[in-house]
DNA sequence: CCTCAGATTTGGATCAATCCAAAAACGAGG
DNA sequence: CCTCGTTTTTGGATTGATCCAAATCTGAGG
């Protein structure tokens, strides 16, 4: 009591410097070394004096430096993320399935929103860089240089493309089928007994837009209808299904059915056919793309092509836990099956061998 | 070229370790200390010195290491932002703005997505310490422990809470002023001639739900309604708008009019009554919450009130990095204003001041 | 009691930056 | 040429963990 000018254990202590592995280490009379082994529950330790640490951990209030622990160790246990429109439902769900499987692997992820420029998702890639995350979720904006895959393979950067990609196979990719979504959309239609099928969007030449367009041409000219087919470029906003299902209404021989590159396009569809008075599924088919919430509460509603955003994001993340633990491993590629939603946006279905389904029967709030 | 058996410039040289502050410091022929300075962009240093440090930094492709930096110095330029529901598209309007915040402030974010579970959000809190974020933002899950504020105030961490709020005052928040906004609904609808006026959602005991309850029953009363006021508490889902609507509408006296606590609910809720054979805004009048996109895409469009998503992202960062950068400023609260929008939902306001308005003047598509 | 293999534990070096007090360089005025 | 006050630059200590080779402990078998 005397010898010691100020006790040891004083209140603001913690304020002063913070605890570290020393601190715990001679609380519990073991070596800084033996510490660190049970902090990363180590086999090596003994089980008494695994307890006694862990109890000196708790007692001390210590907290984990990851910074520290990154500097020597070479896993960050930390993942970048980005997309290109997080506001965007569509995206919100395919994050939700990345942060549950993240989650689970006690991995946590830096997420950026790219806004579709390519600068600003360098920027944050660079900065993902300097903070050594071990490994990239990139849905690639627009524009993105091809060369961009094999500079982060440079960098020792494993990453994860997903719902688009870019550059040279084998890469590790995540995304949906398209080209088959489109594919169903178009061979229901025809089942249904429609000709004049026309394909509304897609401006970029993302892989994914491609994929849709590859899908539609193939499947027109299977069904012998290579002399009506045509594909409508533009943005793909709800603004510009809405304009373009007006300007295609006013031609002559009117289109009898839209497939749209996304549900945001078709929905803005049935509403320019209802403001020029006519009824989507009876007037002209609307399909979509992504069956988001919204499709199945849309009046009528929406028949849509179902990606799956929450499973491409679950896989995606999945993917970077293997390339993670298996840099050299041979590069994966998955892809999702979609599946089109029939609804009432895309009419009866005379021809069908299915009967046809009703409304109420997946109005699936 | 004989006295070296190996080129110092070996095209593999940078696998082996990575280039450092010391082999810039070497190439450029200054100290480690300078080019530290020079990353940090002081003004000690002299122009020449500079620039000739900064031509070293790109030959060598140096990579600047942020854990190494967070190791001495204080701050990381990380934040740590925890919302509950990331899939909901009002949350991916939210982060969009607070991710445009911190990208000019040259700051990253982890994100994580708390499923509404304290459990979740507490593992989250914990690793967002070990990882020494700069700060928080925080959209407390249901059942968060009130005492979580000064506890993050104990290990002196920032946090802006954001949408909700738990604990005593003083802290720092942004969010809406959710009273308002519902009181603006009822004025609005009682000067349409409503009188029995529902309020639909809100089972839980968040700060936000009270506040919508409050301003409910303040309008009511202010209109001398107390005699008909009525909460019906519940989730805030579609199907719990789809549901609990036609149970109201089986009443005997019915109830003219519905408010619901967000419009995924009011959205549910109108296809409720069409279930019924009865046409929202004409049959029973309804307004929703939070003007997300869909709202003036619905038939008929959706009346709400805009909460402003993106702004209370912008708003919740920027407060973020005022407190940072002066840890002990007085706190802050930031209340935005909402707005009614009124669409076609809320039914044709006769009595109304102003004109009525049309819904192609505001199907801001 | 000794030996030895297997199970635990340990200290010193290391990772890549920042901090800080002190040294060096510089330019103007005497 | 010598001060003196800025302006620049610097080396050593420090941050808090991990790695690794070597030391120590244990208990069974001879």
């Amino acid at each position: 009591m005397t010898d010691s000018p100020e006790t040891p254990s004083s209140p603001r202590e913690s304020a002063r410097h913070s605890v570290t592995l020393q601190d715990i280490a001679a609380h519990a009379g073991v070596s800084r070394s033996t510490v660190s082994l049970v902090l990363r529950d180590s086999s090596l330790v003994a089980d008494t004096t695994r307890t006694r640490v862990q109890a000196s951990i708790k007692a001390l209030g210590y907290v984990y430096n990851r910074g520290a622990a990154a500097l020597r160790a070479s896993r960050t246990f930390t993942l970048g993320v980005v997309v290109y429109d997080i506001a965007n439902p569509f995206f919100g769900a395919m994050v939700a399935g990345i942060d549950s499987v993240l989650h689970r692997e006690n991995y946590v992820s830096f997420l950026a929103n790219s806004e579709d420029s390519p600068q600003r998702q360098q920027r944050f890639l660079e900065r993902m860089r300097e903070q050594r995350v071990d490994g990239l979720l990139l849905c690639p904006a627009e524009g993105t240089d091809p060369a961009l895959v094999s500079r982060l393979a440079d960098w020792n950067l494993p990453c994860v493309q997903v719902l688009r990609h870019v550059g040279e196979p084998p890469f590790d990719y995540a995304g949906t089928d398209f080209e088959l979504g489109v594919r169903q959309a178009v061979d229901h239609l025809v089942t249904c007994g429609h000709r004049r099928i026309v394909f509304l969007g897609g401006d970029a030449e993302h892989s994914a837009t491609q994929a849709r367009h590859r899908g539609y041409h193939e499947a027109m000219r299977a069904h012998g209808l290579d002399d009506v087919h045509r594909v409508i470029r533009g943005p793909v906003t709800r603004r510009a299904g809405f304009d373009g299902v007006q300007r295609l209404m006013q031609e002559s021989p009117r289109p009898t059915a839209v497939i749209c590159h996304n549900d945001l396009m078709a929905l803005g569809a049935m509403l320019g056919l209802q403001r020029l008075g006519l009824t989507p599924g009876q007037d002209c088919a609307v399909i979509g793309t992504d069956d988001i919430e919204e499709a199945a509460l849309s009046l009528p509603a929406l028949s849509s092509v179902a990606t799956h955003p929450y499973a491409i994001g679950e896989e995606a993340a999945r993917l970077a836990m293997r390339r993670i633990a298996d840099p050299d491993g041979t590069r994966e590629q998955v892809i999702l099956t979609p599946r089109l939603h029939v609804r009432d946006s895309c009419g009866p279905c005379t021809a069908d061998a299915t009967p046809p389904r009703r409304c109420t029967d997946v109005v699936d709030i």
